[in-house]
DNA sequence: ATAATACTTGGAGTTGGCTCTAAGTCAAGG
DNA sequence: CCTTGACTTAGAGCCAACTCCAAGTATTAT
C-alpha cells in the first residue's frame, strides 16, 4: 500500500505518516528498491496502533516509546506491560474529568432551557 | 483574594491565570486602588469555570466567547445556550474515543499478562 | 524609611504535534 | 526518451497554551 492510500485509509495526512516514523511512533516501514514507501500489512497495524492512541490523547513520545520496547525484544515485555497500564490509568482519569464537565455543562444547559422558555436566567 | 491564593486554590500558576484574564477567558478582575488583582467570590466563579472547562479540554478561544457573549448580557443567552451544546456534543465524541481506546488497551494489557505468566506473546 | 517580597506589564520563548517548503528522485503513460 | 505527478528528504514554520523574562510598582516587616 502507498502513503497515499495509507493517508486516505486513516483520514491522516502523508506529512503526518512520515512523521511519525522519523520520531519511531511506527518502525520504519518497508520500501520499495526505489526507496519508497510499500507499506504491508504489518506495517498498516502500526500506524492503526498511533493513530488509536493519539486519537484517545497519548502523547506521540509514548506511542514511541512503546514501539521502541517492541522492537528490542522480549525482554522489554514486563516495561511495555507497565507503560500499558499506566497509560490507561490516565485515560480512565481524562475520562472522569470529561463526564464531571460534561454533568456541569448538563446542569447549565438546563438552566439556559428554563431561561429560554420563561425568560428568566436565575443565576450567573 | 490575592493572585497567589487563587493560583494555590486551584493548582495554576499565577501566568496562567493573568493569560485567561488577558484573552479574556475570564471577565477583567477586580483591583486594588494600586492596581494589584483582588479576586472577588464573582471573579473566583469564573477562574473555577475555566479551570473545569480547560479540564476537560476545551480550547480557551471557546472559554473566552462564552465569556465574551455573557459579558453581552441577555440578548446573547440563545446563542451561549448553542455554545454549551455544541461543545458538551465534542466532549460525548472525546469520551466515546476515550472508552474505546481504554477497551483497545484492556485487550493488549491482558495479553501481555498471560505473556508473563506463560511466557508466550502470541500476537505482535 | 528601607529592604524584601509580591505584584504589575508587554513581549519573547517553549513545547507538542503537526504542516509546509524546497529541491530533488521515482514511476507510468505517450 | 520525456513529461507528469507522486514520491523522497531535511529543515523551517505554525498554532495552542502556556511559561518565562525584564523592568518597573506596590505592600509588608522592621
Amino acid at each position: 500500500m502507498t502513503i497515499k492510500e495509507v493517508s486516505e485509509k486513516y483520514g491522516i495526512s502523508q506529512d503526518t505518516l512520515r512523521y511519525y516514523e522519523k520520531i519511531g511512533a511506527i518502525p520504519p516501514v518497508t520500501r520499495t528498491a526505489g526507496g519508497v514507501r510499500n507499506y504491508t500489512e504489518a506495517d498498516i497495524g502500526w500506524v492503526e496502533n498511533a493513530v488509536c492512541m493519539r486519537s484517545a490523547g497519548l502523547p506521540v513520545d509514548v506511542i514511541a516509546e512503546y514501539c521502541r520496547l517492541y522492537i528490542l525484544g522480549d525482554s522489554t515485555i514486563s516495561e511495555r506491560h507497565k507503560l500499558l497500564v499506566e497509560q490507561r490509568k490516565k485515560l480512565v482519569e481524562q475520562k472522569e474529568q470529561l463526564e464531571a464537565e460534561i454533568a456541569r455543562l448538563d446542569y447549565k444547559i438546563g438552566r439556559y432551557e428554563i431561561a429560554e422558555k420563561t425568560g428568566v436566567l436565575s443565576w450567573k
